[in-house]
DNA sequence: ACCCTATTGATTTTT
DNA sequence: TCAATAGGGT
């Protein structure tokens, strides 16, 4: 067995870097703790919890503060609470969550930042819809700044009172959105030549008389006008209506905190020890907050430390402060931890090429080799034999599972054997409209953030497989509520007549549930399904009428006919690819083999890896992987804009190939004989993938 | 042949 | 939301 031997003094010298920090907490002097990935860097920080409890729980207690601990995600926020047990003294939340408990007691102060931000907006919008001469946006405005001034104030107030005719007919097609405003807009001469521009216009229009209301009402002090709202589950801000988002809200507490030395000093007081998990991927606007915190409490004399805690070379996201933290908080004692705990030697080595800083890791077991990287080139039509290869070469089974990372949802759909699924949702009206949502309501694998469609149909699959495994319990299958009222023989006849439901898709399943519904006179059955489907109909028929008033709202006569197939087809996919992608939002783990994002995997750490690569990275991100190899050995030559894209990719693939404990392999999918070098440098040699010899 | 407009289809992730 | 492309008019 590898990976199990440390030699006293590596021991030693891992216990010196904690002491390191500890040695920071105890004089309050604030650090940025950096360690590449597998280091052991959410155990560093708990165990730094643990240490200032231990020392100075008494003396927080005593004086009524907290410990601070934020994090990025919840997944994240979840682990550490797990982790370090439970504790009165610490407080581990999101970043977001914290913040706003801290800021919603400023409600009048947060009212005048609001007003102030609404005037900043209003501005922009007058000056783009008047002035801004820069030539996009010039043309854009083009048809309302040629209007007279009379003419602008009455197509103003034209708007403004058609305002519901406009947005019912804003998903139009070009020619039917003309006809709608055909006649009512004769005198204003070419203002809807352009339905895309007239759009643009009308909209800003809009906005400008929204916010000036607010800003009406909250200065009458109006019902509704009189709060901050914080809306974590909205990702964006809907200003007029006190509404605010996650960046907006970080934007606020740093007013706040740029403003208000009391805020701050509250700050200080209750808690002395802000630790944060995970720096590389928080809004910058988050270390200006713990700078301005930071400064104010060495001005007043009071104790603080702040601790940051991560890795650079992870900020995977684009607004994460990655390396301009340094800019943003000067003054911060670095430490560094080079120590890998996660995998064999021929991994780090890799990956150690890959971030190319000054962080080079090495093992922390003496019995560390025993991995295998090799870099493929191939075609893309060789993904699966690639799979089934590795699939017999390293004897993959339940119990030593395969990790495949890909680029896309698409392609993780695919593979993971659900696409027509996913094909078939993104055909529907919501998703078209909707088009970014269907990542994050249909391949999740967190239940919560299911959409409410997908939700639905996850609860009929849920049923079907809870029937129909053996090993699952009645409990789980029939509702506690109806349980305890049923006789033995009323729950034999009940399942009895649960078995009878059958179907190869979906749409059959269903029918057949409403058909069993309509015949039997079985009251639990019928409270059973009333539950499962929660329709307001008890029929197919509902049923059907429900998804599509859910997915295709809104429809003109014409339209129907074409949403009615879409929907069919929805339902006509085998009930097996529905059980997959179930099987998926469940975590996969009937599955030996695994799908991911190379985004979605952060954190997570597997035993074997296949990484499948190409040039591109979608239509708008062309040359992605090419160029990161071909300039990996002269990166002095780049451009900022190139730089940035250069250490994003580097870090996207540092993410993905530091997962892998024990095998890697990357199958790169396009010609690489114009980079090779780079990737030479990287995985010091390359083969091609001949599926003949296989 | 050219220009402007409409339609189409898409990269990932978190709060 | 936005870039690429298809379409339509001159």
């Amino acid at each position: 067995m590898s990976l199990s031997k440390i030699s006293p003094t590596v021991k030693e010298e891992e216990i010196a870097i904690q002491n390191q920090i500890y040695n920071s907490i105890d004089n309050y002097q604030s650090i940025i703790f950096s360690a590449g990935a597998g280091a052991g860097k959410t155990h560093s920080l708990i165990e730094s919890l643990k240490y200032i409890i231990k020392n100075y729980g008494d003396k927080l207690e005593y004086y009524n503060q907290k410990v601070m601990c934020i994090t990025y995600t919840n997944v994240a926020k979840n682990e550490i609470k797990e982790r370090l047990g439970q504790s009165e003294l610490i407080e581990v939340s999101t970043i977001h969550d914290r913040l706003w408990a801290l800021v919603k007691n400023y409600n009048n102060k947060l009212i005048d930042i609001h007003i102030e931000k609404l005037n900043d907006e209003l501005s922009i919008l007058e000056f783009n819809l008047n002035e801004n001469q820069d030539e996009k946006i010039k043309k854009e405005f083009a048809v309302f700044r040629n209007l007279s001034d009379e003419l602008k104030h009455s197509f103003k107030n034209l708007m403004i009172s058609q305002k519901d005719l406009f947005y019912n007919n804003y998903n139009n097609n070009a020619k039917d959105f003309k006809e709608v405003f055909r006649d009512s807009l004769e005198q204003y001469p070419n203002i809807l030549k352009n339905v895309k521009n007239f759009k643009k216009i009308v909209n800003t229009i809009i906005k400008i008389e929204k916010y000036l209301k607010c800003i009406e009402n909250i200065n009458k002090k109006n019902d509704g006008y009189r709060m901050i709202k914080y809306d974590s589950k909205y990702n964006s801000d809907i200003l007029h209506r006190m509404i605010i988002s996650h960046d907006t809200l970080l934007e606020y507490t740093l007013s706040l905190v740029e403003k208000y030395d009391l805020f701050k000093q509250i700050i200080i007081d209750s808690y002395p020890y802000i630790l944060i998990d995970e720096y590389q991927d928080t809004n910058n606007r988050v270390i200006q907050i713990m700078k301005y915190i930071a400064d104010y409490a060495e001005k007043i004399g009071h104790k603080l430390f702040v601790g940051y805690f991560g890795d650079v070379a992870q900020n995977i996201y684009n607004d994460g402060v990655g390396i301009k933290i340094s800019q943003i908080h000067s003054g911060l004692i670095k430490i560094y931890k080079k120590h890998n705990r996660r995998s064999h030697k021929e991994v780090i080595d890799v990956i150690n090429n890959i971030r190319n800083d000054d962080i080079v890791q090495e093992s922390i077991y003496e019995d560390c080799s025993g991995g295998s990287v090799k870099f493929y080139f191939g075609k893309n039509d060789d993904k699966q034999k690639f799979i089934e290869k590795y699939k017999k070469k390293w004897r993959i089974s339940l119990d030593n599972k395969l990790h495949c990372l890909v680029l896309t949802n698409r392609l993780l759909a695919e593979f993971s054997g659900f696409k027509d699924v996913y094909y078939c949702f993104y055909n529907t009206e919501y998703y078209q409209n909707n088009y970014e949502q269907i990542n994050t309501e249909l391949i999740s694998n967190d239940l919560s953030k299911l959409g409410s469609i997908p939700k639905f149909f996850y609860n009929i699959i849920k049923f079907k497989v809870d029937l129909e495994n053996p090993r699952s319990f009645i409990t789980n299958l029939i509702d506690e509520e109806i349980y305890s009222k049923l006789t033995f023989s009323e729950l034999r006849e009940l399942i009895r007549i649960l078995k009878t439901l059958e179907g190869n898709s979906l749409g059959e399943y269903v029918k057949s549930i409403f058909q069993k519904y309509k015949e039997t006179k079985n009251k639990y059955y019928k409270q059973m399904i009333s539950k499962l489907m929660n329709l307001e109909v008890n029929s197919y028929q509902g049923f059907f009428n429900y998804l599509m008033d859910e997915l295709f709202y809104n429809l003109k006569d014409e339209e129907y006919v074409v949403a009615n197939e879409k929907l069919q087809n929805l339902l006509n996919v085998d009930l097996y690819q529905y059980f997959l992608w179930y099987e998926f939002v469940n975590g996969g783990y009937d599955a030996d083999v695994n799908f991911h994002t190379y985004h979605g995997t952060k954190g997570s750490e597997f035993d074997n890896v296949i990484i499948f690569m190409e040039n591109d990275f979608g239509i708008r991100n062309k040359n992605k992987f090419s160029n990161f190899f071909g300039n990996y050995n002269n990166i002095d030559s780049l451009d900022t804009k190139m730089r940035q894209n250069f250490d994003n990719t580097k870090n996207l693939i540092y993410v993905s190939c530091s997962r892998a404990i024990k095998n890697l392999r990357i199958l790169y999918l396009d010609d690489i004989s114009d980079f090779s070098k780079g990737v030479e440098a990287i995985f010091g040699e390359f083969k091609e993938f001949k599926t003949s010899s296989v």
